[in-house]
RNA sequence: GUGGUUGUAGCUCAGUUGGUUAGAGCACCAGAUUGUGGAUCUGGGGGUCGCCGGUUCAAGUCCGGUCAGCCACCCCA
């Protein structure tokens, strides 16, 4: 119209751009969880975004055929993007588990797409965290799974969390002996809203979707109802499953895993056996998780998971048992946000030296690298502007020190180590300045 | 995907029943202050009112569509 013909900057719906505000409490996050799943011996490994289609639908529920983006290469092949890291995995099991050997530890960090609607904290491109020990039936895992996730948010500083568990053998086992094996995926996505949804709308869900008697669907809630320390709700349990062999197997487990925690060093009811717990997805055989920020439960279960008997079934042969959970990055950000556990800085570093005198490039850069030596973070001013504009930028972008040095400094061989928050600052000798610093940030 | 709701400067918003050159605060840039930031004062830059079309002498304002955000359902991380 007006022989404009820029081109509108906009981010496709669902898919975020991110500032270094938001860029660096997320890699800290992720760093994080790095650093615990490989302190367990979990390895790292990763899988295209794009698979062919007939590995992401093989499994297909419809829902998630309609959630996946999916299209026609160049080469005329149907591809579709990793909606989640679970399948990849699965693909990738069944491909390599001969090289690999089993037990199997990995962990996955990585986006997956889903053309889902959008709301607060649920986008299109979103990033998992995935860790998973494959190839064991051994309780073991499943209580190794409990420590790491019990240590991640140790590691993220957060103190009050609860690990909720329980085991799909309790409640299939159970769901038989109601009469309820054949309904027992949507009993148990019904189940799985109570704490969101209430008593009443789940018996009505169990009653309209399941398809179970009002009866029915009263003797599951009652089950999922029981509540209390883990032994009392463990001696309730064990009382309703009187004779019922896989129930009776499924509270075995509970008992056996909540004792070998404690013993592990969590701090007792850190951990809570819960019944309701159910997870919506019906891939999930044993164990299952979700924690809970005691100070949010309204936000949802950040890190979730379970035991499954066969992960790759759709790909091979081979059996290949497992127990993962996964992190959810964004919710638990989300959450952190409101906590206010993140602290909003616009730098990575830690140190910033301004470019004072414009004779000094030389000398700026040696200094600037004398502290990166000691691992210290610095960033150096490209221009030589007043001062005082510098330490203005310095201020806003979050800095903790300034390094100040001019024409009288390097005349004496010092230089000002000024902190920003306090704004006092003091002298030291050029050469003890990487020491200095190091002392500094400790404190 | 369905329903509801919102959309004016980088951010938060104001803008009278449609009526001239669309405002404020914060932020940004410059100066007051040619070696010391977060305060103050002065000045400055920045908007085709999300986009497209319609009604009208006249549209930020009314209507339709579209895109995007938020909320609910669905499903989940």
């Amino acid at each position: 119209m007006n022989g404009s013909n820029r081109i509108e900057p906009k981010t496709l719906k669902g898919f975020r751009d991110y500032l270094p505000e938001a860029m660096i409490p997320r890699e800290w996050l992720i760093d994080t969880a790095r650093r615990v799943y490989r302190s367990y011996g979990f390895s790292p490994i990763d899988t295209p975004a794009l698979e062919y289609l007939e590995i992401l639908t093989g499994k297909g529920s419809e829902e998630t055929d309609k959630q996946l983006y999916k299209f026609q290469d160049h080469g005329g092949r149907w591809v579709g993007m990793r909606f989640d890291l679970t399948v990849p995995l699965a693909r990738f099991a069944a491909q390599h588990i001969a090289q690999l050997g089993t037990p199997f530890k990995r962990y996955h960090i990585a986006s997956v797409w889903r053309g889902e609607n959008t709301q607060r904290g649920r986008y299109r491109e979103f990033m998992q965290c995935d860790f998973d020990t494959i190839g064991t039936h051994a309780l073991a895992a499943d209580i190794e799974t409990t420590l790491v996730i019990h240590d991640l948010f140790q590691a993220l500083q957060i103190r009050d969390f609860t690990i909720k568990v329980n085991n799909r053998l309790v409640l299939t086992g159970m769901l038989e002996l109601f009469g309820l094996a054949e309904k027992a995926t949507p009993i148990l996505r019904a189940l799985d809203k109570l704490a969101k949804i209430g008593r009443e709308k789940v018996a009505a869900e169990m009653v309209a979707a399941a398809g179970a008697t009002p009866e029915q669907a009263d003797r599951v809630l009652q089950l999922s109802e029981i509540s209390g320390t883990n032994d009392q709700v463990l001696s309730q349990l064990g009382q309703l499953v009187e004779g019922r062999e896989k129930a009776q197997a499924g509270v075995a487990k509970l008992a056996d895993l909540v004792s070998a925690v404690l013993a592990a060093g969590i701090e007792n009811e850190r951990v809570r056996i819960t019944p309701s717990i159910a997870r919506g997805l019906d891939y999930y055989t044993g164990t299952v998780f979700e924690t809970f920020l005691d100070k949010l439960p309204g936000i949802g279960s950040v890190c979730s998971g379970g035991r499954y008997d066969n992960l790759a079934g759709l790909y091979t042969k081979e059996e290949l048992p497992g127990i993962g959970a996964s992190l959810g990055l964004d919710r638990l950000l989300a959450a952190l946000e409101e906590l206010q556990l993140v602290q909003k800085v616009g730098t990575p570093a830690a140190v910033f030296i301004p470019f004072f005198d414009a004779n000094r490039l030389h000398d700026y850069l040696r200094l600037a690298a004398q502290i990166r030596a000691v691992g210290v973070g610095v960033e150096f001013y490209p221009e030589p502007k007043k001062l005082g504009q510098q330490l203005k930028y310095a201020d806003r972008r979050g800095f903790r020190l300034a390094v100040i040095a001019g024409e009288n400094e390097f005349a004496a061989s010092t230089c000002q180590i000024k902190d920003l928050a306090t704004a006092q600052s003091t002298t030291v000798p050029l050469a003890d300045v990487p020491k200095a610093i190091v002392e500094q940030l400790q404190r």
